[in-house]
DNA sequence: ATAAGATATGTCATATCTGACATATAGTCA
DNA sequence: TGACTATATGTCAGATATGACATATCTTAT
């Protein structure tokens, strides 16, 4: 890598090639899984405060009860995308999502 | 549908099957592409203000610059995991992503 | 304990997203 | 102007997420 680059990437918080490097991407992932650990229990809170049941629900997303079982359990294969479309279905139109941007 | 499954969707907020369901199906579309949105532009923020090149930033994150260009765009096949994982590589581990979440 | 309803887990074909590439367009500076 | 760098757009093969289904496990009421 040339020097000019580097230095570009050191100066967004990077240390190439070190252990810090490894400890980022460490970070990042936790991160990504807390933000996504969050969602599904606010999912399965909402869904369990409305009392409707995962299948009703699937019905109301156009899923299935297995995968509504899987949002709410943070499966891998759920993505933050279906998280929040999940999400703005159980909110009415004045609980904007839009208020959870990064700030 | 059965009389008891149709309340316990009303009690969510849906009416089944009118306009109402129409405009709620449309509201949280509008919402899910205003989050997107403002993920993007938050991103293209960022990237620009550490002065760091499409491609550069590509290479931090593992991706391509026509992807970068998609991301900061809006491209209807970027997902907001990408978006928030993209993020996450910007910010240093106090400025955490977790703030943004539901209320 | 046992039946019934709700939720969890495993699998799979199909749909959607991904990085990569080519190439077009916009911006910058001599 | 033209050369150079940055960004945008289109496409596609491979990777990943999806709804659906079967089935297992948990919960609750009797």
């Amino acid at each position: 890598m040339e020097k000019n680059k580097q230095k570009k990437l050191e100066a967004a918080g990077w240390r190439i090639g070190t252990v810090d490097e490894f400890l980022n991407l460490n970070q990042q992932e936790a991160e990504y899984i807390e933000l996504k650990l969050s969602l599904s229990k606010n999912l399965q809170k909402r869904r369990r405060s409305l009392k409707i049941t995962q299948k009703d629900f699937a019905k109301m997303i156009k899923s299935s009860q297995s995968r509504v079982a899987k949002m709410e359990s943070g499966d891998p294969t759920v993505t933050i995308d279906l998280l929040v479309k999940s999400l703005l279905t159980l909110k009415t139109p004045k609980n904007s999502l839009s208020r959870i941007l990064p700030r």
